[in-house]
DNA sequence: GATAAGGTTTCCAGTGACTGGAAGGTCAAG
DNA sequence: CTTGACCTTCCAGTCACTGGAAACCTTATC
């Protein structure tokens, strides 16, 4: 397999699979022509980091991962303490942006949005600490 | 005021401050050292940065915010404009990420985490595409 | 055999919003 | 006069790609 085959089958884009090649995430063999050649097993390696990536893990996260998934004497708690300790990053970040958005909705309700200049928005921006 | 002093006041890092003026947020003058001196109105350019930027608003949007706010004659739909496309930002970001903390909120139930090797989160990751 | 289209290669540079570090100039206190 | 804290500039790195250029390869068509 090519890097277009590989890349329409696992949805990841033939740059984005040559970036992981350069961070060693897979090492795909070359052809003479000095084409990449794909085997099951890279374009596995490939649709395992598409999924863990839309999940959010960092490229460390999916690595560790992946040599876990590699691993067949692991033990499922490793692989559960890095989805948790994700699990407690992703809550923390979801609780910014709650915070964030009552903030900004309450400022938007309260601003007029016509021609004049008053708006409480700015006001809130300038003078009074959020929180 | 020297650079420390605007740090401290506006809990914005010297670092952080003198790229707002590399990228042309504030420009302070120099002293004949060639130390920036900070008036009040970059102080409060900056503490406005830092109320916008703590609410998610990227730089382009507090450039925006930041002229709007200098403008007296500004429209307060202009500033409501920019607030409401940001929250909308916002609120998409939160759906994703509440998305995202569900599945791997039923991942990490799903795995036993001991000793043994068999993991339902490495095999979702390997075979079962995401919601 | 020529040619054109499309796929592949490498390499370099840029994104956003900083942040770290080095090398050096300045200032106030003791 | 030295110490230490502050300030300056510049360069490089972060994260995870992404865009673009220039050149090579393959396939199809004429």
């Amino acid at each position: 397999m090519n890097i277009g085959d590989v890349a329409a089958r696992s949805g990841i884009p033939p740059k984005t699979i040559r970036y992981y090649e350069d961070i060693g995430l897979v090492t795909p063999p070359r052809d003479t022509n000095g084409y990449r050649v794909f085997r099951e097993t890279d374009m596995h390696k490939l649709a395992f980091m598409g999924r863990a990536r839309a999940l959010g893990f960092t490229i460390e996260n999916c690595r560790n991962l992946l040599a876990l998934w590699e691993d067949k004497e692991r033990a499922s708690a490793d692989v559960r303490n890095i989805a948790k300790e994700h699990l407690a990053q992703i809550e923390t970040k979801i609780a910014d942006l709650n915070a964030m958005r009552d903030t900004l909705k309450t400022l938007v309700s309260s601003c007029s949005g016509d021609n004049r200049p008053e708006c409480p928005i700015l006001n809130n921006l300038a003078t009074i600490a959020n929180g």
